[in-house]
DNA sequence: ATGAAAGCGCTAACAC
DNA sequence: GTGTTAGCGCTTTCAT
């Protein structure tokens, strides 16, 4: 083109402010640039901190995010979803809220690319990122048998959940490949793995006539609540000996006392991960389909409060 | 219309798994029914509240929200609209990244309702949410003040922040108006209110050779650093002695053991209220604008942590 | 009550 | 290298 045009055009378009319409260039490329993002809710800092990365490499490749909360609601979610599609988004990121996802297989969504974040979902073949919580657990789970514990207990949540049931078969595999024997009093698998399930799990724990020092906690919220419960209602001389190995370890991991021991998912990677399989496909790259990318979480010995460094990557 | 074609037209729609496209209505109708939601960053617990209920009110009335993450950066955040502009979202929420607001001053955003969130922002008159920061902190200061604490540090972020400002003002007029004598050596405000300014700070006041028992916290990061400073490195019968007082107060508060008093923002209503100002506004109501909404804090008492009731609202 | 047609702002294809 | 045009899928208006 003319260089004489060219800045004519540009001058042109500083002076009157003009901006591109984006809603018209979508209908006629049909593309939107818009990636949806479907969570259960928002006020959950894993999810927080993956959409932050996702966003990232999402917002380099010119691409925005619409998100939706379902409330935790797979009812909500189908709405949400019906609204993102008729947004005619490019993409798909679902953390799903319930286990089933046939509402996933609309035909309007064949050309969708979905990636389905921190669970797997039945009923539907997409790539998926997901952390190794087999692997988290067995590793934390490790150190608190190097310490010498071997009545482990195990704080979680409903086995129907995917993320509850791989870290509860997580503990039920790593006690058994270091030869410990299985309590099944001190196993608890009831509930959301809330911040309130923890702080009643911990109390059933200390209802029994003999609880284990040693637990391994299933998700921070688990672990807050456990630790508040130990800090309002347990002596001081027992709550001191209480050990603990869990899952996640966030900006305020620092005051959960009796963790020697955490799994800490790589949110970053995570995101990133995300949007990078989001971005091959959407570039028509189908290979690996369906990819399943597991990553694995960084072991972490929490040394200030008493762990003691062992041998884990066996 | 004739029930008959009404019926044939329903069935047909779900015959063929009609949607409507948004975009080519969006074109037609010049209205996206869309929010851009700007804020510095998502992975705050304060900022997701919020979002998660503005998102709940805006789905009951059809909208959808965008969001964009600026990283802290003002860069980031004139692009972040720029994109918000070009997809002609209805309307904007804003938790600004800087003082400043030119920007939002585009000849494209003249029919754009934008309501500010947090912060007030310069050189642009808008709606605005914000908790009431120097009630907050004059309150829970009266807390310190009622357990007969004298000498009472501060510790807060750079003066160029609004809640940094507004809530390092309220300790200084509630230091005056309780006729307690302000000791300049105590008052930190260096940082951005981050968990390591924190713990940097407390160990500052540590390292004088006199340090105050009570201090006012300005907000939850900065708290989460000192409790961590003081865990790990004040003496025990040191650090039982110490008394907070702080703004916010999220999931984690049980953990923070030196927390007397609380001023918990409200973060659903601040959410309700901001969606329902922009949506009078979209609705083409202009009442009272600019608005701005100041919603008190809740003040707590954390018993549990040896808070005692006193006389606040006086 | 139904059908036909214009046009939202853009891009892509084509002719000049 | 530049100008013209069709049409994306919808809503709205006007004619039947």
């Amino acid at each position: 083109m003319n260089e004489d045009t060219r800045l004519k055009v540009k001058a042109a378009v500083k002076e009157l402010g003009y901006q591109r319409n984006e809603v018209a260039r979508s209908l006629k490329v049909r593309s939107t640039r818009s990636i949806g993002i479907l969570a259960p809710e928002f006020t959950n800092f894993f999810f927080m901190e993956v959409v932050e990365a996702i966003g990232r490499v999402l917002a380099e490749n010119g691409y925005s995010m619409i998100v939706a909360s379902s409330s935790g609601s797979v009812e909500q979610e189908k709405l949400n979803l019906r609204s993102l599609i008729e947004r005619n988004v490019d993409g798909l990121v679902v953390m799903p809220s319930g286990l089933e996802g046939g509402h996933f297989k609309n035909k309007a969504l064949k050309n969708t690319p979905i990636v389905v974040l921190d669970r797997k979902v039945e009923g539907i073949e997409t790539d998926t990122v997901i952390s190794d919580n087999r692997y988290g657990i067995k590793e934390i789970l490790k150190g608190l048998a190097a310490e010498g514990h071997r009545r482990i207990g195990f704080i979680g949540g409903d086995l129907t959940f995917f993320t509850a049931k791989e870290r509860y078969l997580g503990f039920i595999e790593g006690m058994k490949e270091l030869g410990l024997e299985i309590d099944e009093s001190c196993i608890f698998t009831e509930g959301l793995m809330l911040q309130s399930d923890g702080y009643e799990q911990l109390k059933k724990a200390f209802a029994l006539e003999d609880p284990p020092n040693a637990y391994v906690i299933a998700n921070d919220s688990l672990h807050i609540g456990c630790t508040t419960y130990a800090l309002q209602n347990i002596p001081i001389d027992v709550r001191s000996n209480l050990v603990f190995a869990t899952f996640d370890y966030l900006s305020y991991g620092p005051l959960l006392r009796y963790a020697h021991y955490a799994a800490a998912q790589r949110m970053e990677e995570i995101g990133i991960e995300t949007a990078q399989i989001l971005l091959k496909r959407l570039g028509g790259d189908m290979s690996d389909f369906p990819q399943v990318v597991m990553l694995r979480p960084e072991i972490k010995v929490l040394d200030f409060n008493g762990g003691k460094p062992f041998a884990h990557h066996l």
